[in-house]
DNA sequence: TTGCAAATGAGAAACATTATCATTTGTATG
DNA sequence: CATACAAATGATAATGTTTCTCATTTGCAA
């Protein structure tokens, strides 16, 4: 398991406080996990940290704010939140063995700025989800 | 205001109801019109139709699983449907007043099947919302 | 008409999330 | 290294959305 950061957080403009440090040690230790807040909670119990669910809630939209986790919003009513690896990405999800991979694709990223140019909007943010059908004999996962 | 069609509902397998005409006919009278259960609800009452919230809930996510609306989850935590109107596209939303438009970018669509198919996926469906900033002036809505 | 399964509506319950506020903690300062 | 103070925390209440329960009503087929 990695150590946390406190420049991280720091740099983020958010004290260096023993929740948040759990916190972001546990998105570091998992780097391709999406986790509820429900979730981390769960698993900072289970490490042992005595934490507050109202704190993992706070903390999540903080980290979202400073850029350090990226949340989703999929079907099912509730967020999950994934480490920022630095570089935006879109997913697609295999409907058959619900494996996730990401992409990133200049065009597309270019072609939604100047969608929303001419109607008059200023983009903030996007998510882009492509459901498919994975071609591979070895489907990694099952749903 | 469009007249409701039974055979709508038949075809998809469901009694042809009271609340359930009202709300299907309350869609094709709003063709571009992305509501809530709750704004489903209120408009209903505003009426004069006697529904329950309870009904609209159910009535939604049966329209829904019978293709006749599409349901989208946007930011904001709540689910919006729109009419199933055949034909894909894609949505903005705005941030600051939640007003959502259509757009159709062809170069967009056959990216995502370049890039799809480059890794080995045949595109099933996909969403991709845009969140941004309205930048008119006369924001309809308040979040 | 009549019977009965299906649908409805009111309210309770289940979730996820946010707000409140007294207590604790991190950190800058002396 | 002690201290003060703003910021952060955690327990709990509150909010908001959606689902569940169940007694009553309704659509439809015989």
């Amino acid at each position: 398991m990695d150590k946390p950061k406190p420049e991280h957080l720091k740099n983020a403009g958010l004290k260096s406080t023993v929740p948040r440090l759990n916190i972001l040690s546990l998105f570091e230790s998992r780097q391709e996990c999406h986790m509820s807040a429900e979730d981390v909670y769960k698993q900072l119990l289970a490490n042992g940290d005595d934490v507050g669910l109202a704190t993992v809630y706070r903390v999540l939209t903080q980290f979202e704010q400073a850029g350090l986790l990226v949340r989703h919003n999929f079907e099912g009513g509730k967020s999950v939140f994934e480490l920022n690896q630095g570089k935006h990405h879109d997913h697609i999800v295999c409907l058959q063995c619900g494996h996730v991979e990401e992409f990133y694709d200049a065009a597309i990223e270019s072609r939604q700025k100047k969608v929303a140019a001419e109607r008059g909007f200023a983009v903030h943010d996007h998510s882009l989800y492509i459901y498919a059908d994975c071609l591979k004999k070895n489907c990694p996962h099952k749903r």
